[in-house]
DNA sequence: GCTC
DNA sequence: TATCACG
DNA sequence: GAGCCGCTGATA
């Protein structure tokens, strides 16, 4: 596989600042489009061995970086009130002890929230719809009237009844689908309306129906839109990425798939996308919330389609997996089993839900019990943890985002059915503030500041959780996580709406060194230690004013400093995983690959992307060289960039790689932070337990302050525990 | 900073 | 090895 | 008054 990086540490030698490289340290030519900020360096790919040392990988890097070292910088500290933020999620707590099934069928596609298949009732807006509920001002009861058809002054006869109906039917049947489901909100919107919730199966879901050719009268497709609105779902005529959930279709549909999005291949859906067949969606109103049937997995069904339309296949084929010939046999597998199996085939017998199901519960807890009995009582134990924390600013929903949301919301009443905490809280203003104060202690240094951000982290959590206005000290001292210290500064806020403390703590020093630590790798102590040292700006820092040095990380952390504390469009994060998984596919076609963090949660935009690997191990095989060999593809695809941390260990099971990534090589492309992590696959159902909508798992697994997705670490400790405990 |  | 930063 | 992340991972 990989061309041995040796003379590495030949870098050593050399002034890492001033030296250009336009070789690659394995002589294999290496392109450095130097004069372009965002150039992609792949010295890594080659690097990515164990026989290196991330160091020397990082330390080549930074040659190169320091060459183009001229970081565009507008100088704005505003930017630096940065990612540390933490903040609720809007999302409410449902309290089902049942635990969603494992619901991918092929164990490729990830799973998430907003797919959620629990009962209606148990789902949330907010976990349905994260783009509509971000943005959209939510009308809510404006819905149910709009639908509302206007009602004829005087009752009609029998007999006119019946012939609007007959004339209603002869025009339904000259119209498209797209005209028709134009149509239903008056025909059926009233009648939606008075359901109660929990017939609305797929409330929050919009559903894109793709039909068939128009071969007949189109009745089938008018009374699937018909059922799909009746269960609450909101009906896309058009393909929105931005809103589409869901996409209903058949295999004879497949070339309208395609169309209707606007694609080549299935595979240019966004992740977030599911492709489901019509059973699907029958299982949802029937309450079968087990099994989720795929249309089209992205990944496996990209052969047959690129197949049925040859001229792309060949040219992607040639070009992702010119190399290793077991990659072909692995692509060639997978189009094998593809073929055998329906998607319905396999769903039911169930082969793609092996890597759903957590195998380490049972395997390592001692116990024969319900492996999640354990997790549950673990759950609470640790019940302190009120409360997630989320990174995102809600109100970080840009003006064009919004207008968007609500320009989008054609359908009306998908708030409707799940009347949730709507987003803003009633202490969003408290919350600012201490948000605030605690971004200040942040950015010291002393070990006091650190716990007490770590303190405000989680007031301040539960107190965006707190449902009614605080009015009174009392009432700020009920809510977990308040102490003395902040209930007054919180009086202080309700009284006065001020936040005197705030005005004094914003010295120079502060902000100075809260615009020093958005660079990656730099932390209080080296921001306050440059601060010291008199830098104050960015360029200083750039110009290593006073001496100052940078580590090889932190030089790339400088130069996109911007890139790295910008968030990306949730779009391009699913498109990054989309390219990512694809790869990493054609390197073992039984990867489970799950893309986490702020995407998962539904998020409109994302600070990074956070992707979890692992493999099945029931044919004896495990992921154990897949880290190395995907770090290879993607930096050969330009995909990553650069390294920040490469693992130590690049065959072990549990590896963390963290780097830069794009999305393609346009010149200018933004830089996006990357995570890759894989583990072993028995932490999978930690994971995934993680990740499902239990809330009782959720609070109490998002142990300990800790914001890091990364639940299978977690999910280890946890284990270890019980065994300890002998639960 | 808060909690035990 | 200790410190620093990270998620 | 003590504890409050880390079988961290990287760097110097």
């Amino acid at each position: 596989m990989s061309s041995q990086v040796d003379e590495i540490g030949r870098t050593d030698a050399e002034p890492p600042r001033k030296k250009r490289v336009s070789e690659s340290p394995t002589g294999s030519p290496v392109a450095v489009p130097i004069d372009e900020g965002r150039a992609s360096l792949q010295a890594s790919s080659s690097g990515i061995n164990g026989v290196n040392s991330p160091k020397t990988l990082n330390k080549e890097a930074t040659v190169i970086v320091n060459d183009t070292l001229h970081v565009s910088r507008e100088a704005s500290v505003t930017v630096i009130t940065n990612e540390r933020a933490t903040f609720r999620s809007p999302r409410p707590i449902t309290m089902s002890k049942s635990l969603p099934e494992p619901r991918d069928v092929f164990g490729t596609a990830p799973l998430y929230l907003e797919d959620s298949s629990l009962p209606p009732t148990l789902t949330t807006a907010a976990s349905t719809s994260c783009i509509d509920e971000l943005t959209s001002p939510l009308p809510k009861a404006k819905g149910k009237g709009k639908a509302k058809p206007p009602k004829p002054p005087k009752p009609p006869t029998q007999k006119e009844i019946k012939a609007a109906k007959a004339a209603k039917l002869a025009a339904e049947k000259k119209m498209s689908p797209v005209q028709y489901a134009a149509t239903l909100p008056d025909k059926w919107g009233e009648h939606v309306s008075k359901l109660p919730r929990n017939k609305l199966y797929l409330s929050g879901k919009c559903i894109l129906y793709v039909w068939n050719e128009p071969s007949g009268s189109m009745q089938g497709t008018r009374n699937k839109m018909d059922i799909l609105y009746k269960a609450g779902a909101t009906l896309m005529t058009e393909y929105d990425p931005e809103r589409v959930t869901h996409i209903v279709a058949s295999l004879d549909t497949q070339k309208n798939v395609l169309q209707m999005c606007g694609i080549r291949k299935v595979t240019e859906l966004p992740v977030h996308i599911k492709t489901v067949t019509w059973e699907w969606i029958v299982h949802q109103i029937q309450g079968i919330n087990h099994t989720e049937i795929y249309y089209e997995p992205f990944i496996s069904r990209m052969k047959q389609v690129s197949q049925a339309a040859k001229g792309e296949a060949a040219k992607d084929d040639a070009s992702s997996s010119a190399k290793p010939s077991y990659l072909e046999t692995s692509a060639r597998k997978r189009e094998e089993t593809d073929d055998e199996g329906s998607p319905k085939k396999k769903a039911k017998h169930g082969s793609g839900f092996q890597p759903l199901q957590p195998p380490s519960l049972d395997a390592s807890s001692s116990s024969n019990l319900d492996p999640l009995a354990e997790f549950y009582e673990q759950a609470k134990l640790m019940d302190e943890f009120e409360v997630e924390e989320d990174e995102e600013k809600p109100q970080a929903v840009t003006p064009s985002e919004a207008s968007e949301g609500s320009k989008t919301v054609s359908g009306r009443w998908q708030c409707d059915g799940a009347p949730v905490s709507s987003g803003v809280c009633p202490n969003q203003d408290i919350v600012d503030k201490l948000l605030e104060l605690r971004e200040i202690h942040s950015a010291r240094q002393g070990s006091d500041d650190l716990w007490r951000t770590f303190s405000y982290r989680k007031s301040i959590a539960n107190i965006k959780a707190f449902p009614k206005r605080i009015e009174s000290y009392s009432g700020a001292r009920s809510i977990k996580g308040v102490g003395d210290k902040t209930a007054l500064k919180i009086m202080e806020i309700v009284q006065t709406g001020e936040l005197e403390r705030l005005k004094h703590a914003r010295t120079d020093d502060i902000v100075v060194a809260q615009l020093f630590q958005g660079i990656y790798g730099v932390g209080p102590a080296t921001a306050f230690s440059w601060y010291s040292q008199g830098l104050r700006t960015l360029e200083d820092v750039k110009n290593g004013k006073n001496g100052v040095s940078l580590s090889l990380v932190q030089e790339i952390g400088l130069k996109f400093y911007d890139d790295i504390n910008d968030r990306m469009p949730r779009s391009e994060a699913a498109e990054i995983f989309c390219k990512i998984r694809q790869i990493a596919l054609t390197i073992d076609a039984k990867l489970y690959m799950e893309i986490m963090g702020s995407f998962r949660r539904g998020k409109a935009t994302c600070g990074d992307i956070d992707i979890l690997l692992t493999r099945p191990t029931d044919d004896g095989k495990t992921h154990h060289d897949v880290m190395r060999v995907l770090l290879r593809r993607l930096h050969e695809e330009k995909i990553l960039t650069y390294d920040l941390a490469t693992p130590d260990d690049l065959d072990d099971l549990e590896a963390t790689y963290r780097g830069l990534c794009q999305v393609d090589t346009a010149p200018g492309r933004r830089q996006r932070r990357i995570d890759i992590l894989s583990v072993p696959y028995g932490s999978l159902g930690g994971a995934l337990l993680y990740y499902t909508g239990d809330d009782i798992f959720n609070r109490s697994m998002r142990l300990k302050a800790s914001l890091v997705p990364r639940p299978y670490i977690r999910c280890l400790r946890l284990l270890t525990f019980c065994r300890r405990a002998r639960l």
